[in-house]
DNA sequence: CAGCATCCCCCCCGATACTG
DNA sequence: CAGTATCGGGGGGGATGCTG
């Protein structure tokens, strides 16, 4: 329930801007999956979604309260507590989630397959005649 | 198979920039489900894709055959005609556009509520006193 | 600790006009 | 019919610096 984030939770080698599969905004899906096993602090949303910025998640935390995806509880304390807790709707997105990574896991190499063979051979023939012209030139 | 498409089968209200998926750009998943019963000729594409400038289609159109999501067969006839078609690939989305259609059904309500209500109602309180500082100011 | 302010860049998307 | 060429706006996202 309180274990540590694992910094690598998300390969950052993971071709995941390829998937044409996206949940909200970019860190969105994250951020949900950082918060399946109960509430967490802003700080440490920060450790597995490495290089995101305060500002953005910040922007990405305030969408989704706004929608209802997840509650933001702030203590009186000092030094300041804020902790992010899933709503039912937003642990609803769960199912969506794994559809999408089972889609992942079953076709995302065949898609950067194919764009990798377009950027190696973008010479790929773009017209093909079925119904010759009455009279081809020459 | 070659039934003609329906001009509204995206209903333009639906708020759809408010779901929390998105597949591939903007019209990609729409793209897919035009050609679900068969392949396409461009400007067919463009009926149920109202607004959609021929500049963006064929960006995205382009995109999908990269990724092999789709197929483009042009014939050397006059007028020109090109054909698109989905791929096996592009048919595995199939499944996954059901379940974000079938999260949409279930749960797009609750989301569209709940931002209607923080619009109406951004006054909520944003601070929660849990343990008290030592010594309350006055 | 949990942010806010500011600046800036890139890219998606659209509007318009033109072509083989 | 099926695009291409050009221009331009808007916003998501990042870098940097500062604050209660």
């Amino acid at each position: 329930m309180a274990n540590p984030l694992d910094p690598e939770m998300f390969d950052p080698i993971c071709p995941s801007s390829a998937m044409p599969i996206q949940i909200g905004d970019k860190w969105t899906g994250m951020v949900v999956l950082c918060l399946e096993e109960g509430p967490r602090r802003f700080t440490e949303l920060r450790v597995p979604l490495g290089g995101v910025t305060p500002k953005v998640l910040t922007q990405t935390l305030r969408a989704m309260e706004r929608d209802g995806l997840l509650t933001r509880t702030a203590y009186d304390e000092n030094p300041p507590r804020v902790e992010y807790e899933l709503t039912e709707l937003g642990r609803s997105l769960f199912s969506l989630i794994a559809a999408a990574r089972a889609w992942s896991r079953d076709h995302l190499p065949a898609l950067l397959a194919a764009r990798a063979a377009h950027e190696s051979a973008p010479a790929a023939p773009r017209l093909l005649r079925r119904s010759p012209p009455s009279g081809p030139g020459r």
